[in-house]
DNA sequence: AGTGAAAGTAGTGGCCG
DNA sequence: CGGCCACTACTTTCACT
């Protein structure tokens, strides 16, 4: 099971009808699709861009902001998704807002011996629920985790008891998050 | 300007309509409000998780899904969005289908003397294309880059350009990335 | 606060430049 | 392939509980 199992899935009226008749249910950071040959012409970035921005606009707004017809515009962002370029869409919930206001990262160098067991590692981790993202390196560490948590005991409990103690875990490091900028994949 | 300038705002029919009443035009990354104290009952954690799972649901699914009436969900969206606590929507697109499919993340100690403008060259860095995320940490390292390039010379192009040839910047280092796991805020 | 109905809009599919 | 039109469905407001 990956980060996020059962989120998209589970409870009532199982499969209904989203927006831009979204086949594929993304789950987080998970590939769907290896990704097309076909180039991406202007108005493809164009919406791209405007749906990085604002990932709920109407179809024809962001018709009008691009400068297509709105049926043109939903076939678009209809191939977009089957294509793989879209992998889907998501709210940004603030995790100071849900009292985990301190960000860390950690980075971790696993025994040689458990690096066999890197990907399974990584995946319990990141079902964590302090968890908001792993990174699998190669380098000099092997793991980056970045944390969100209630404070500073919170933090030493999350290292402690899934990092520090571990048996495939030969070293932490953790470094406080003061700030995250996240910018978006479709520049120009 | 932040890491996101003018992509929300510029073009053409300037201030239309967004469902769930959106006011703010949240750029990435950038809290706008200092997340409220009212502690979020078990409705709103429900719209959180769904919407976190897949953003465009429509009102009328996301209300059947928590189990209340579309105009109480929507009215519940609208208030966690003046509350600061559902910070925006986002399509998530693929940096491989931009052919960019190479991902590192590199850790760069500063100067001493440039630590003071480490604010704007965390912003500077966060506007180039190439990259997705930029950290600004206390401890070893003063900021952590997350990039996504289209191959090894594009890595080290924008290393040597960005990082190690500036005078701010006393020490690189970089990593691939084999594998990235985002996960969801609220996980329960 | 939450609900249900009513009016306004938007999404969806078929057909035509 | 892109635009237009009609039908259906959803979003959003408001008076009521």
């Amino acid at each position: 099971m990956s980060a996020q199992t059962s989120v998209g899935a589970g409870s009532s009226g199982a499969a209904r009808r989203t927006p831009f008749g979204a086949a594929r249910r993304t789950a987080f950071g998970t590939p769907p699709v290896p990704a097309a040959g076909v180039p991406l012409d202007d108005v493809d970035r164009a919406i791209l861009r405007a749906l990085e921005a604002d990932g709920r606009m109407s179809n024809k707004d962001l018709a009008d902001r691009v400068g297509v017809a709105a049926s043109t515009c939903h076939a678009r962002v209809a191939a977009l998704r089957a294509r793989g370029v879209l992998r889907g869409f998501h709210a940004d919930v603030s995790p100071e807002a849900l009292g985990r206001g301190l960000q860390a990262i950690i980075a971790v160098r696993l025994q040689a011996a458990a690096r066999a067991r890197l990907g399974a590692f990584a995946r319990g981790l990141a079902e964590r629920p302090e968890v908001r993202d792993v990174y699998l390196l190669g380098g000099a560490e092997d793991v980056l985790v970045h944390v969100a948590v209630q404070d500073s005991p919170a933090l030493r409990a999350f290292v402690v008891e899934h990092l520090s103690t571990r048996h495939e875990v030969a070293h932490t490091q953790t470094s406080l998050v003061f700030e995250h900028l996240h910018a978006p994949t479709v520049t120009r």
